[in-house]
DNA sequence: AAAAGTGTCAACCGCTATTCC
DNA sequence: GGGAATAGCGGTTGACACTTT
């Protein structure tokens, strides 16, 4: 197929491009669109696939009246507008079992991302390049490499377990002292109430966030990388400081299914994030915390360069 | 303030596997 | 059984935002 591109100057919708496909039946020519995707065209498909289901992506498209590929409808339905997509900075837990799990499975990314709820594979595949071997990078060595991995092994992780068990201990520690406030004001006044409802509103109108995420993008935003960029916070990890039930915006619940360290039990990551608790416990050898001698990384390194 | 460099991530590409007819 | 269509995967690219000089 021969496609030639120009940019969207005659396209109804702005930005992106169009693709024209050169058939030898004219009639079967017809205009695709690529790049970002436009609010409207998210509506459409978001609305079509709430209507009808998923299914045969490019007839889907045609019905939907997109003018992209099936490809591009499914890419953008899995990756951005499924319901119970998250985006954000990756937790600690989540980098933790990003790196145990590509120790085990490579370049896997859609079997990694599966473990990781709310998560796809081209999010953890971006993390993988653009956080991971950059480090890997600094220390002159492959990913692939002995370095690396005793690396990962003796450093990154066990700080990652480190800063985890942080996180849960200030996580009890805040949820203790939230539930005496409670009790105190529940004692005192029956205007309690307020402190709870003094929660910020966005909450719930971004179900699909994670709890450091600023409020819905607004109309302008297209492709999502704007506001989730502009929504993330500048300290590390706040993705998984809602800790503190007073700075999480969403409700225990959902931060649970967001994948943060609230106080509270069910952990979302279950069974391989419980294997590798097990392994870090029963292992010395591999996630010893004393054996950071070598000192590939420095402390700043591991912590002050964002491992998110 | 502007240019250059760097990092991030959404989206695309090409390939393989699977399903359908 | 075989070919076409579709789904799914991993690799790559390009645009944009941010940082540094």
């Amino acid at each position: 197929m021969d496609a030639l591109w120009k940019q969207g100057s005659s396209c109804d919708w702005p930005a992106a491009a169009t693709v024209i496909i050169n058939d030898d039946d004219a009639a079967a020519e017809e205009l695709l669109r690529r790049g970002p995707w436009t609010v409207d065209e998210d509506a459409l498909l978001a609305g079509y696939v709430a209507a009808h289901g998923e299914g045969r992506w490019n007839d889907l498209a045609r019905a939907a009246g997109l003018r992209r590929t099936g490809k591009s409808c499914r890419l953008r339905w899995l990756n951005y507008l499924r319901p119970g997509v998250r985006h954000g900075d990756f937790t600690p837990r989540e980098q933790l079992l990003i790196l145990d799990l590509h120790s085990r499975w490579g370049n896997r990314w859609s079997k990694i991302a599966a473990h990781l709820p709310g998560r796809t594979d081209n999010e953890v595949k971006n993390y993988w390049r653009t956080r991971v071997q950059k480090h890997a990078k600094q220390l002159g060595c492959d990913v692939g490499s002995h370095r690396f991995h005793d690396a990962m092994m003796n450093l990154w992780m066990p700080r990652l377990l480190e800063r985890i068990h942080a996180d849960e201990t200030a996580a009890a520690a805040a949820a203790t002292a939230a539930h005496n406030v409670s009790r105190y004001y529940s004692a005192a006044s029956p205007s309690h109430e307020l402190l709870s409802s003094s929660q910020p509103a966005y909450g719930n109108a971004a179900p699909m966030g994670n709890c450091a995420r600023a409020p819905s993008p607004d109309a302008s935003s297209v492709t999502g990388s704007s506001w989730s960029r502009e929504a993330s916070p500048p300290s590390q990890f706040q993705s998984s400081s809602c800790s503190t039930m007073a700075g999480c915006s969403t409700s225990t619940e959902q931060c649970q299914n967001n994948g943060c360290s609230s106080a509270t039990s069910v952990d979302m990551f279950d069974e391989s994030w419980s294997e590798l608790l097990a392994r870090a416990n029963h292992d010395d050898t591999e996630f010893g915390l004393g054996q950071t001698g070598d000192n590939w990384w420095s402390l700043e390194d591991i912590w002050e360069q964002p491992l998110y």
